[in-house]
DNA sequence: GGGCCCTCGTCCTTA
DNA sequence: ACGAGGGCCC
């Protein structure tokens, strides 16, 4: 009932949750019980009789929108599981996509291209224009292609801003890049968006329907949104008193992937007679980690004035320890951690941060020594994995053979004879004709190659194909697969480092279409491979699992942990090298402290080495900044000895 | 065309 | 330290 609901919040809180006909802006400190509101926020509409498929709310991982979603079906008692819009940005725009994909033209089956394709295909358009691959490499351009998608910038505009040669070429591969995505028939995560926008601007009749669809648009994270989301987000609400962002500015840390900051200072200039409600109680913290957190954050200039208190204990100090190197600060942690669980503490308590994912390696070999079992999130995806990559390449071909890029990845994968010369020859005829790579191998007579080859091409094609016919379930189809092409046997003969783990995981891949299939409602391949791409690391965590967590500070965004150690808190690391330049990069390195500080709620350990192996030298470090701001007088330090 | 060896850049964070 | 990619030989 909404009586009793409302009653478990704070007043502030309340209010966000009630306030109506108005836009909305609630600035929520770390540990504020922001996820409490917008779900509360969401129940609390549907009970004033609002229908949920009304409702929109956005969040930043897949995660929070799956936690999100069970918390308000436990608070709207009957509501059903999928009737309210609730995802990511990237998923949301997806599904609008799929919808209306008879206005698209050429898109049917969606193909997501994740950075490794964007970058494979941009070294194909590079070559394809005949220019110098190490001057315009592929990554430096994927990097400046996708900061243009983000501020909703098209090759035309980027080629009238450029003011330098450079620019001009690299506006040059943005089209070409543009135009080979299409014929793929492939989106890259900022086309979801950028898509989406254009199909609005396109057709204003269906952004009308969804403007009437969407009478009341929630945005989680708003501080991490982009000006394409930005765009989006407007376009649906312009007019209107329906929108409710929430966010924290002293927790904004994806400005490197294009988020703006100034979308949630400027909210308030942006909509009309916006209300601000600021969440101020943190209920997650000691008074003596949220105080040392405090004092970190204090020295940015960039933010909405907030006072985060309190009714916590006081709590323990955090710990500052200096340890002589990169081993050492891990055998210390280890050994607080052994020490905590000693003391009856669990695993799941517990959770390690740090900057960059090279610094898990030294911890995961101390916590192996001592057997104390742990996770990591993220480092290389599961989805990453070279061999899981394999067969998601052939699943890809299957699904759609114009994937070029999945189709150079397993053409010759087993080895089976089709090598790089006849390849060229083949996209060579290709130049001057309107058909894929895959029509194109399919038709050989013109081209100029041995009659073996031809007869190697030719029984590929038809592997493809009889895979494209494989009617049974999915999983059945991907074991066939898997046995026709004799992969384990391939990863065996191969006799890489870890060959029984790639197994594994390639049988973990299977499980998961399983799943998949067991859990979607109408299953197609095409379907698990969009999903697939739109997965992130944090996603597969299993917060309930009986095992240290080990992650990045980025991926620690709205977790908490009883508790917390952040590692490698030394200059050029924590705040990071490339970044240490300009001020307001320095305030994003501050902010990402700052939000592993806020993840504890007991006890917060900091530590950092005097030198470390960095490309397998040895290199000497200084204290990071950020120690000496947290304060001295809240601060424990700890001296190691041996 | 396949496989071996050497060189080079990289290890910043991600949907 | 280590994997990707180029050169070279079979």
């Amino acid at each position: 009932m909404t009586h009793k609901n409302l009653k478990l919040l704070n007043p502030s809180q309340r209010e966000a949750v009630t306030c109506k006909d108005v836009p909305l802006l609630i600035v929520a400190g770390a540990g504020s019980g922001k996820t409490r509101v917008l779900t509360h926020r969401i129940a609390y509409l549907v009970e004033s009789g609002v229908k949920p498929y009304n409702i929109l709310a956005l969040t930043f991982t897949n995660k929070a929108a799956g936690e999100m979603r069970s918390r308000v079906v436990s608070l709207v008692p009957g509501i059903s599981y999928t009737s309210f819009w609730l995802g990511t940005f990237h998923g949301i725009c997806l599904r609008i996509l799929k919808a209306e994909s008879k206005l698209l033209g050429s898109f049917k089956n969606f193909i997501i291209y994740d950075g490794t394709d964007q970058i494979a295909l941009i070294k194909e358009c590079v070559k394809n224009l005949n220019l110098d691959e190490k001057k315009y490499k592929a990554g430096i351009v994927c990097e400046k292609i996708s900061r243009a998608k983000d501020d909703c910038i098209d090759p035309e505009e980027y080629l009238d801003m450029a003011d330098n040669f450079y620019q001009q070429i690299v506006a040059k591969i943005y089209k070409k890049y543009q135009e080979r995505l299409r014929e793929i028939g492939a989106l890259d995560f900022g086309d979801l968006i950028t898509y989406a926008i254009s199909l609005f601007k396109k057709h204003p009749d269906v952004l009308e329907k969804y403007r009437n669809k969407f009478q009341h648009v929630l945005v989680d994270e708003y501080q991490d949104t982009n000006h394409a989301q930005y765009i989006f987000l407007k376009l649906l609400t312009a007019g209107k008193k329906n929108i409710t962002v929430v966010g924290d500015p002293d927790q904004s840390i994806f400005g490197w992937r294009g988020a703006n900051i100034s979308n949630i200072m400027n909210f308030e200039k942006d909509f009309p007679n916006v209300k601000t409600i600021k969440l101020e109680e943190n209920y997650r913290s000691t008074q003596a980690i949220l105080s040392s957190a405090n004092n970190i954050i204090k020295n940015n200039r960039e933010r909405k004035e907030k006072a985060l208190w309190t009714k916590n204990t006081q709590g323990d100090m955090p710990i500052y320890c200096n340890n002589e190197d990169d081993i050492e600060e891990a055998e210390s942690v280890a050994g607080q951690i052994e020490e905590f669980l000693s003391q009856g503490g669990t695993h799941k308590d517990i959770a390690v941060f740090y900057r960059i994912h090279s610094l898990s390696r030294v911890i995961e070999d101390a916590l192996r020594r001592r057997n104390i079992p742990y996770v990591i999130v993220g480092g290389v995806r599961f989805y990453d994995r070279k061999e899981v990559k394999d067969i998601l390449a052939y699943l890809r071909v299957i699904s759609n053979p114009n994937d070029v890029i999945s189709l150079k990845r397993i053409i010759n994968l087993p080895a089976r004879g089709i090598g790089d010369v006849s390849l060229k020859k083949i996209e060579d005829y290709l130049d001057s004709r309107d058909i894929s790579l895959f029509d194109a191998l399919s038709e050989l007579n013109n081209i100029n190659i041995s009659i073996k080859t031809k007869e190697k091409i030719s029984a590929f094609v038809s592997f493809i194909r009889k895979h494209q016919c494989f009617d049974g379930s999915l999983a059945k189809m991907l074991k066939k697969l898997i046995k026709d092409l004799d992969y384990f046997n391939y990863l065996k003969r191969q006799d890489l480092p870890g060959t029984e783990e790639r197994i594994e995981n390639v049988k973990e891949l299977i499980s998961a279409i399983a799943e998949y299939e067991e859990n979607s409602e109408f299953p197609s391949l095409a379907e698990f491979l969009e999903q697939v791409a739109l997965i992130s690391d944090i996603d597969n965590w299993d917060n309930k699992s009986n095992a240290v967590t080990l992650m990045t500070l980025h991926s620690a965004k709205g977790l908490e942990f009883p508790v917390c150690f952040i590692i490698g808190m030394e200059e050029d690391i924590l705040p990071h090298k490339k970044l240490s330049t300009g001020e307001s990069d320095i305030e994003e390195e501050r902010r990402l402290c700052y939000v592993g500080m806020t993840r504890a709620q007991e006890r917060l350990y900091c530590s950092s080495a005097k030198r470390r192996r960095i490309y397998g030298r040895w290199q000497d470090m200084e204290t990071s900044r950020f120690v000496g701001e947290m304060g001295v007088e809240l601060l424990a330090h700890c001296e190691i000895s041996g």
